[in-house]
DNA sequence: TGGATTGTCTAACCTAGGTTACCCTGGCGG
DNA sequence: CCGCCAGGGTAACCTAGGTTAGACAATCCA
């Protein structure tokens, strides 16, 4: 039975109109399935790559480790993410990517996507667009980290989210599932557990945005985005020429 | 008379060994020289891209606005950087790049870079890799501006800055060039000029490092790195197979 | 049924770093 | 030669958010 890698073709094909041959080769490759648990450690940074991940279901998260121990998040991916497809062209990651939740992901071998990348030029400059996305996440979170308030990056991280999920119908206007703990969005918004969680309040008692239980629910986006000067630019979504 | 781009050639031998085809078709490219003066915007965030830009000397720095008005600076790109590399792939930036000093630049029309990449499938990879690298960048100073005590993100800073101009002979381990005003530098590390102000004044007492008058001098660069708890397998120096 | 464990929530206290306001210095133009 | 102005330097004060400590609720065994 063949890996299904339908929302991978759907998602690039949203930006990018694949050809026939284009769509094919993505097939070709010998997509490896593996399952993991919460809190399975997926790649170490120091790791040498010889796969890249796509993630068929399920939330992971990849952090950096501070010298004193502490962890800033620097992405979160969600189902339809090609995962580490960096690590194709650097090999060696320098951090670490684990499962924020059960996930399934299929594994393209390093030697298929070299054989593509030789093969089909095109292909090859909508894969780099995929790592520079990442990168432009990488920016406006430099942003937020360097710039913004504690209460407008979690509504920032609930606005991105958002946005992300609702590409591959995991979100809708009024909320959506997310598996994370406190101390993970903390981790995410560099932040404290304890301010994160006083945040958390205030999102909720001004009428914005409910987290609990795995849940967001939103009550005002328009509001939340404002809070959060959120601008979804930066998230390159929608038809681009390449 | 033809721009050189030797420093270019330089930078990307020092890592993947390119062969004699892939050196003369970057040589193939219809560079365009062009210079900037200190304080010139470059690139604003919404123009449509159909050049890349090669930095030939000088330094640039690539900042985001934040809706209240505060800039955070994202990256700081030194000679030999091909500071917009990305853009040949995303068209569009989301942030702005602008001249820190006076600036030498050489241009790549997409048009060359969509040719050389449709013809030499390694060379693309190596590429994608210096934007990969610029990535990883982001991805440090996440956890740098998320996690790290003011002071060590001077620190930091002036340690990368010394590695990634060393390898284009403008550091040494004593120190280097660095025509940046305070503002920026609190610009670059997320904080208020005063408070930088501060932390400079401390790492100057500690002996570690003087800033003065666009200068680094660097009394003890294992201290600094101490300091800034600097671990440069970030920048992914050195040689890399592809 | 009842302890143990894990995550959420809150209060009290404290500090890193922001803000405001001001002085000092050096270079430059008139 | 003098006044102006931009940038560097400091002090005094204030606040966002970190830290510590502990209560509470839900789940999972034994």
């Amino acid at each position: 039975m063949t890996v299904n890698i339908d929302l991978l073709i759907r998602k690039l094909q949203a930006r990018h109109d694949l050809s026939r041959e284009e769509e094919s080769a993505l097939r070709s490759i010998h997509w490896i399935e593996r399952s993991f648990e919460r809190n399975q450690v997926m790649v170490r940074g120091s790791d040498e790559l010889h796969h890249s991940m796509l993630l068929l279901s399920g939330f992971v998260l990849r952090s950096k480790i501070a010298a004193d121990g502490s962890r800033q998040i620097v992405e979160t991916n969600v189902a339809g993410d090609f995962v580490d497809l960096h690590g194709f062209i650097l090999k060696r990651l320098e951090h670490e990517i684990s499962a924020a939740s059960p996930c399934d992901v299929a594994l393209a071998p390093h030697d298929d996507l070299r054989r593509i990348t030789n093969a089909f030029p095109r292909l090859t400059r909508v894969l780099w667009f995929q790592t520079l996305v990442d990168a432009s996440i990488h920016r406006e979170w430099m942003l937020v980290l360097g710039k913004k308030r504690s209460r407008s990056r979690i509504a920032q991280f609930f606005c991105e989210m958002q946005a992300r999920l609702k590409i591959v119908g995991l979100a809708d206007a009024n909320g959506y599932d997310l598996p994370f703990f406190q101390q993970e969005l903390a981790d995410i918004t560099g932040m404290s557990p304890v301010h994160l969680n006083r945040c958390l309040k205030e999102l909720r008692d001004g009428g914005l945005v409910t987290y609990r239980a795995g849940r967001v629910e939103i009550h005002e986006l328009a509001k939340l985005g404002r809070d959060a000067q959120f601008d979804p630019a930066y998230l390159h979504i929608g038809h681009h020429e390449i």
